[in-house]
DNA sequence: GATGAATGAGCTTTCATTCAT
DNA sequence: AATGAATGAAAGCTCATTCAT
């Protein structure tokens, strides 16, 4: 039987839904439990502690992080993964909010603190692998090293991940276009430059 | 007198550090007065309560964050102004960590969401209009609009002031200055592309 | 099992028995879980606040405040009820003191105070209805409507009760009995006046 | 200069003010400054320390209570005491609130508990005095001892106040009239009875 | 004569954790 | 496998009181 692990997926969920609605400052195993429709003991029985329980946590949200860097790697496009990071504020709107609050709190926390910079190193791997390839066809520009693009562009979606939660009125449809476009044209190689582009 | 000012000043610098080196979550009124050398009593005497302690520390912080887009308005010198938020991660070490962690929890806290949304707003329109000085003399990209551009660097160093408290050792002096060189890049116009230039 | 109402009894009675000897003001978390042989995280184990534990304190009393008027309904016997009252002082000192300090400190505690109408209504409509039998029956003055008799031998015993934590001293068994039979003489039909008093 | 009793004066108004409307548990001397518009150190200049506020508002509360069995040596009418009380309860509303809650605070401050019982004890007896005074003059009965009629009657009046404040809305103009006419009728000779009146 | 600074104890409440069952 | 009881520490906050000025 999966029973325990559909067990612990369920108060996986249930916790990061708390940490999304409520904080991960006043995200409590009480809250948890409660929102998973059950007690406290039982959190403390699939999760030796709350740091265990945060860890898991951040291992199955950046699952899902890293699902969205998925392409088809012969033609990498940028846009579309923009695109789709910009669909899981719609679809999955706690999605980025509880990255938000697991990153910020990391430092503070030395054994997350290890699990996010491992996947987060990753993460930017395979992104700045994206973007090799992206140079290599043509669609982005060359005249920066792949791995520092990968660097500014995940920190333009740090940056927008932090402040969608504060401030998501500022985020309508149309500015959140405006703003995917414009990263699109900084990353792509100016009209008027040549460069070996791919076929 | 100002004995008051110059006490509260004490506790803000206190509070801040404790934020710095705690985390928010963390941060209790007994940890900010043994660090101000005083007693929990003491610093209830001068704020009301926790709340408009951190919103004191949110405002001063973001007079010194202002600071930073202070220029020679007649020739605003965009890398300069990096090279100052560069700057404070050496000078003042404290200063990100203590900006990421407020800005996290603004989304919780509605008083103190109000504060930052208003003087984050100003600071990037102060931004917005340095980056449109920039694109009238020259120097930044004219093809996006100045009020994008701004939300992009903002976006980009937030993912920077996000990333660095957790990652310090990635942040070598060395790939800093990369980092720094490669976002001048993305907002300078590209060689090959001709517009009119103010003088 | 009925292990939680039994606790829960427990530190009701320990919560009133603190309330008579300390007085409301005095009253606090700490010293009834003292006075229960715990710690006060287990009194908010049993009740979610402070709130709660007088409220359930309230209803507890008034349980008993009501026994006290029940009677043969037949014949009730009003000397009997007072006496019953009285008896209290002595069996259980503390009942008068605790009900005195609840029903004043009612106006500063609204759900309190709600709960307290409630129920001192009820008392008193019972009471009216015992007079008002005794009035067909004979043995009480039907010159002044049963409610409003109600209502001044209610008020009799509140001002009694408020006095008896006060001034114990004054309230030697001798003068006690003379003032309960005063009572019985104010509320008698007086010997010249005949009225149909029933069979 | 009675200047600095004018200004004790002033600040029993405030103490007063705030026992009636927040109850003795929440009065606290910050809030006795506040409402006369002082700082604590003021409040505890004149005043030694809380204990000695609070007793002094005592004092200066009987001495009003006093005041309403003043009347025409002569011919007491006791009819009117009582309207007279009631007019406090419109005139003056914070008067029976601030009284019912020292009253029940006594017991556990022994200091004011000294205080109240020496002008209580004082009170009744004037009221003993004057009833005596009916008796023999006719409209009071005189089959109970005039001094068990003063504890009944002042009783009465305890159990009035007490409920005054939590129920205000039970205590409409009407009701406390007849509950007044009830009272009167409680203490007055029936109409058969003869006994020798005085003229 | 009066104030404002500061203290330290106390409060209610929340919480992670332990453990017997 | 899961629960409910219980703990003890910590939190934010209030307060009477002291004291230098």
């Amino acid at each position: 039987m999966g029973d325990r692990e559909a067990k612990r997926a369920e108060l996986l969920e249930a916790a990061a839904s708390v940490i999304a609605q409520e904080g991960y400052t006043h995200t409590s195993l009480r809250k948890v439990a409660q929102r998973a429709g059950c007690t406290t003991g039982s959190v403390t029985y699939y999760f030796a502690n709350k740091e265990e329980l945060v860890i898991a946590v951040t291992e199955s949200r950046f699952d899902g992080f890293d699902a969205m860097l998925e392409t088809d790697q012969g033609r990498p496009d940028i846009k579309a993964i923009l695109e789709r990071w910009l669909a899981r504020t719609t679809n999955d709107p706690e999605f980025w909010p509880v990255m938000s609050q697991l990153l910020t709190h990391a430092r503070y926390e030395p054994a997350l603190a290890t699990v996010i910079e491992q996947r987060y190193a990753r993460h930017r791997d395979s992104l700045a692998s994206l973007l090799a390839t992206g140079q290599a066809q043509g669609p982005v520009r060359d005249d920066i090293p792949a791995d520092l693009l990968a660097d500014q562009l995940a920190a333009l979606c740090d940056g927008w991940m932090m402040m969608l939660p504060i401030e998501p009125d500022r985020f309508t449809p149309d500015r959140v276009q405006a703003l995917l476009d414009a990263a699109i044209t900084l990353i792509t190689p100016s009209p008027g430059t040549s460069s070996t582009s791919g076929g």
